[in-house]
RNA sequence: GCGCCCUUCGUCUAUCGGUUAGGACGCCAGGUUUUCAACCUGGAAAGAGGGGUUCGAUUCCCCUAGGGCGUGCCA
């Protein structure tokens, strides 16, 4: 049997961290298996799914490059089916019309409620404290509906909802392949509802229905789902459908621990693109967060596909961990085939300022050292810098303190020495620079600095003889001119 | 309230009864050095607490504490 799996996100807001992570786990267990990774988009409340968010779940996908093996099942789509199952479940006698109306479910939750204040606040002798809290227990406890058992509908037109009719004892079991053997007491659960008193399914129905027409073989979901897998066995076992295996993945949480909030987890995964992480990057991070091969860190996708295992997997949360995430992204980034990189440090580097086409093209020469010298984008991008900014370029006042008129007199004949230079390739320029140093006795300690600061003003940059060689020839003497003459009008 | 799940260095993790408890990020020190990095070497740093089981527990069981999730006519 072909594996398939799915990612199965509600569109009220864009991928977030948690998403992404799960989606990987999806695609990278179908692709170990050789199998598919299918889409599900969620949208059974049409009040909170949008269009925008559809939009940005799919954009984050394919940026990640997750993209589903099918063409996305929209569950809002498929209601008729969801119907046509309930039907099914409420002709074969496992569920039935409950007339119980949300009005009266929410006073027995407020009931409770109130009553479980009272014992706390001590009110009344032990015994009534000890009834109102068993009283409060019952209340609180998994609903089962008084029409279960066939009850007659209280007026002809009372509008209702069609409910599960919920395993009376026992347990329910579920072997799930990251927890391990779980189960609870059918008292547990309720008799969930399949179809609101509009005659819409709810979620609990649609997923199980979809999961199980889709061909899902394999669910892969967040951990927050493992108790409502409880509610939905009923379900395939009252169609008489065969399960799913199950693996509930623990949550991600923030760097403080506690849930992820507004100032990092929710953050849709366009926002860590926009932080200069890429692709592989964050997935390396993200699969290592929770899932583990033996001590190996830096994971490209292909390994990835190649180790991923669903016994690798940890059950406890993990969090988010910035400072690793960006030194796996640099890892990545250094690795990243040139013609890609530039094309991000160009795009990154052009939403400050316009590039000149000198610039562009010093930055193409200089890519292949440039994209290790940063592990995000916009740390590549100000790396560059010093082959962007233009004559004559600011000199920093640290840098300033370089140019000693000694310095300069030294400075002056190098700018000469490099001037009849007529090869100029970065082996030529570095034999010239340690000959110049020779043959005057220098260490580069004399030499380079103020060459240094010539060439950058400060700005940080690589070893000389590349920064001679990507400025070129003539801008190279340009920028030591500059200086030089800079330094004598000061004087 | 009830149910379920989780708990190894600050963080991510290895260990599948016997290890000086390993690796990675970060941190500290030293080295290298023409700026900033990078890099190299070394270092500090952990089994939540309490009971068991066992010749022996981080590992298996129970309790406590802490955290998470669920308990919707949300998904």
């Amino acid at each position: 049997m072909t594996v398939i799996t799915r990612f199965a996100p509600s569109p009220t807001g864009f991928l977030h961290i948690g998403g992404a992570r799960t989606a990987l786990f999806n695609w990278l267990f179908a692709r170990h298996h050789g199998g598919k990774f299918l889409l599900r988009i969620e949208d059974t409340d049409h009040k909170r799914s949008t269009q925008e968010a559809i939009d940005a779940i799919l954009a984050g996908m394919k940026w990640l490059g997750l993209e589903s093996d099918e063409p996305p099942v929209f569950q809002s789509q498929r209601a008729d089916r969801h119907v046509e199952v309930a039907q099914q479940l409420l002709a074969n006698g496992k569920a039935f019309k409950c007339y119980v109306t949300p009005e009266e479910l929410a006073e027995r939750r407020e009931k409770a409620q109130e009553l479980l204040a009272q014992t706390k606040a001590g009110e009344g002798s032990p015994e009534t404290i000890e009834a109102k809290k068993a009283e409060a227990n019952a209340l609180m406890a998994a609903f089962r509906s008084p029409y279960r058992d066939g009850k007659d509908a209280p007026s002809d037109d009372a509008p209702y909802v069609v409910r599960l009719r919920a395993p009376d004892d026992g347990k329910v079991a579920l072997s799930d392949d990251v927890q391990g053997n779980v189960s609870i007491s059918a008292k547990e659960i309720d008799d969930l509802i399949l179809l609101r008193a509009d005659g819409t399914p709810t979620y609990m129905l649609a997923v199980v229905v979809d999961d199980h027409d889709m061909g899902v073989t394999q669910v892969i979901r967040g951990d927050d789902h493992l108790t409502n897998t409880f509610r939905q066995i009923p379900i395939f076992e009252g169609m008489g459908w065969t399960l799913p295996k199950y693996a509930h993945i623990p949550l991600i949480h923030g760097p403080d621990g506690a849930k992820l909030s507004k100032r990092h987890g929710t953050l849709g995964v366009e926002a860590y693109k926009d932080m200069g992480y890429i692709p592989d990057g964050l997935k390396n991070y993200l699969l290592r967060l929770g899932w583990s091969h033996g001590d190996d860190e830096f994971i490209p996708t292909d390994k990835a596909v190649e180790w991923f295992d669903l016994s690798g997997i940890n059950k406890g949360a993990s969090r988010m961990d910035f400072e690793k995430l960006a030194f796996i992204n640099g890892e990545h980034l250094h690795r990243l085939d040139d013609a890609t990189a530039l094309d991000l440090l160009l795009k990154n580097a052009q939403k400050e300022q316009a590039l000149t086409d000198a610039a562009k093209s010093r930055i193409e020469a200089a890519i292949a050292v440039l994209k290790t010298r940063g592990q995000t984008i916009p740390e590549i991008t100000s790396a560059s810098q010093f082959l962007i900014v233009e004559r004559p370029i600011d000199i920093n006042s640290k840098a300033r303190k370089k140019l000693k008129p000694q310095a300069l007199e030294i400075l002056g004949d190098l700018r000469n020495a490099l001037n009849d230079e007529e090869t100029w390739t970065s082996d030529q320029l570095e034999t010239l620079i340690q000959q110049f140093c020779d043959t005057r006795e220098l260490s580069l300690g004399q030499v380079g600095p103020q060459l240094r600061t010539a060439l950058t003003g400060g700005l940080p940059a690589p070893d000389l003889h590349l920064i001679l060689f990507w400025l070129g020839k003539a801008e190279s003497i340009g920028r030591i001119d500059d200086v030089l003459e800079l330094m004598n009008t000061n004087i």
